[in-house]
RNA sequence: GGCCCGUUGGUCAAUCGGUUAAGACGCCUCCCUUUCACGGAGGAAUGAGGGGUUCGAUUCCCCUACGGGCUACCA
């Protein structure tokens, strides 16, 4: 009796994709990849007011980026299709109608006004937010409390309306979730939720049963946030006719907030300085400009990788895993009931553990474009060289920049104090004297480089580790970088010779003055 | 307020009744290195509280506290 395991991830195209969108959408594809499943992508856009032209499409491309794209979706056409919502409408009436018709729905009529004069008139110290159920429902205008004249009067005169699920008293309705066991809901907890709004459209609740059904899904991840609305799910798949075909559920653990309180929100990582959607999301409307990780410098390996461990770990105390490595690993019992706050320090350490694993010609190109939008002129061949010397300073493709810009232009800017400190006329002298042995030299070698430098310095007196802080300085401009005779290395004799001549200028006139 | 979920170091977390309560991030010390990192060796730091059950509870149950979620014609 046991059918094939199809997934689905299932956002609303209503902005960027934030962190925790992209781990439920990894879970449902890790769960698939398991398996042997399908993962899909159903859009959610039945709230016409929400709707942001293009969010589908990024969402789409952050998947993508992910390397978790969807198997079936708007974008690739399966046997379930349509894959949006709103291209589905016509389907979700006709099974809200046969609700009503055997009683489990009911028409309401009642205007937003008239809701908004029951809450006030229901509400009550001990109740500040009533519900639309069974003690309310029959002050309502509705089909179940008005004459059937009157609702067949206010339906021929095409009287806006909602179709509300009619939520039996004194049930008790259980949950079986994947991660947190049985969870028991008593039915007069549960309001009478719209299904049908006014303009036709489904509620979320409608759809995510009328599609998980039609679409075969065979187990159905999302944030635990759903939880309190999972018996009007449960209710519906009863009502309906498919409790045999329902999905078994998972409800994951939320993500939360690195400080103080709540689940994470964009706001948090503009407050903090982190990105908290998947890639830079431009919205259209306010024009503003939100960073992602993908643009912070973050690899998609890293990414998912961070991601899959925030609520989820395999028990061996390894960390750092490839997506095929989570796939095969990844199971449901071992995810965590609790909800997990964002750390980007750890997720940072992830992204530089990935920098460390890639091959320096994977890294070139990404590092190469990054270089090019700060107008540092390089190509990727002169940078792949450069990578594998600095990559373990780097904890995200942006730092590469300032380990890799004097290599290419002379410092943006210099720590001269860490040199003047210590200049006197016996340095001047060591860098006047190397310079010379420099210029003919006959090979420009590391090793050569480095001798020279050794045996003026001892020629004259001085320990080579005290003017090697002060070359450094001269050549990078701070206290950084790969070894520095490397460094004079790749940057050749002409720009060594001119950065230290140059640096000896600076430092006398300061000197004199 | 009500309903629901949760609670091991600062953070991510292992443990599925018996451990000196792993490991990782971060932090601190030292080594390597006259830079910064990487690497290596150490260190500080944890079972919310109270009741049970049990020979024995971090582990099972209850209560309290605390945290979180939901409470829309939004998902």
């Amino acid at each position: 009796m046991k059918s094939a395991v199809r997934v689905r991830f299932a956002p609303s195209p209503t902005g960027g994709l934030h962190l925790g969108g992209v781990r439920t959408a990894l879970f449902n594809y890790l769960f698939a990849r398991h398996h042997g499943g399908t993962f899909v992508l159903r859009i959610e856009d039945t709230d016409q007011t929400r709707f942001v032209p293009g969010a589908e499409h990024y969402i789409l491309d952050c998947l993508e980026w992910c390397g978790i794209s969807p198997d079936e979706g708007p974008h690739k056409e399966g046997r379930f299709g349509p894959y949006r919502q709103s291209e589905r409408k016509s389907t979700y009436r006709a099974f809200a109608e046969q609700l009503i018709q055997q009683g489990h729905a009911y028409y309401a009529f009642d205007t937003p006004e008239e809701l908004e004069a029951m809450r006030e008139r229901f509400k009550s110290e001990n109740n500040p937010s009533p519900q639309y159920n069974a003690s309310i429902r029959a002050h309502m205008r509705n089909s179940l409390a008005l004459d059937a004249s009157e609702v067949e009067r206010l339906l021929s005169e095409k009287t806006p309306h909602v179709i509300r699920i009619n939520v039996p008293a004194n049930q008790t309705v259980v949950l079986h979730d994947m991660i947190r066991g049985e969870v028991h809901f008593n039915s007069n907890e549960v309001d009478d939720k719209v299904l049908l709004k006014a303009d036709g459209m489904p509620t979320y609740h409608l759809a995510v049963v009328v599609d998980d059904y039609q679409m075969q899904i065979s187990h159905a991840f999302r944030g635990e946030e759903w939880l309190p609305s999972a018996p009007v799910h449960l209710l519906l798949w009863d009502f309906l006719g498919w409790k045999n075909s329902m999905p078994q559920w998972a409800h994951l653990p939320l993500i939360l907030k690195p400080d103080g309180h709540g689940k994470l929100s964009k706001r948090d990582g503009d407050r903090l300085g982190f990105p908290v959607f998947a890639m830079d999301w431009h919205d259209p409307r306010t024009q503003e400009l939100t960073r992602g990780f993908r643009e912070m410098g973050f690899l998609p390996e890293a990414f998912i990788n961070m991601l899959a461990l925030l609520g989820w770990n395999d028990g061996s105390g390894e960390e750092v895993f490839d997506r095929s490595q989570l796939c095969e690993r990844f199971s449901v019992d071992r995810i965590h009931k609790g909800g997990a706050r964002f750390d980007f320090e750890k997720a940072k350490w992830f992204n530089q553990e990935w920098i460390k694993r890639k091959r320096d010609e994977e890294l070139a190109p990404q590092v190469c474009e990054r270089m090019k939008q700060q107008g540092i002129q390089v190509t990727q061949e002169a940078i792949t060289p450069l990578i594998g010397l600095v990559k373990e300073r780097c904890q995200t493709l942006m730092d590469f920049i300032p380990q890799l810009d004097y290599f290419f232009r002379d410092p943006v800017s210099v720590d001269w104090n860490s040199i003047r400190a210590k200049w006197d006329s016996g340095k001047k002298n060591f860098f006047t004297e190397w310079s010379n042995e420099l210029a003919a030299l006959a090979e420009w070698k590391t090793e050569a480089i480095e001798d020279s430098f050794k045996q003026v310095a001892i020629r004259l007196g001085i320990k080579p580790g005290e003017v090697q802080l002060s070359l450094r300085i001269m050549l990078v401009g701070g206290k950084f970088g790969p070894p520095v005779f490397l460094i004079a290395h790749y940057l050749q004799k002409d720009s060594t010779l001119s950065r230290i001549s140059h640096a000896i200028h600076i430092l006398d006139d300061a000197a004199s003055s």
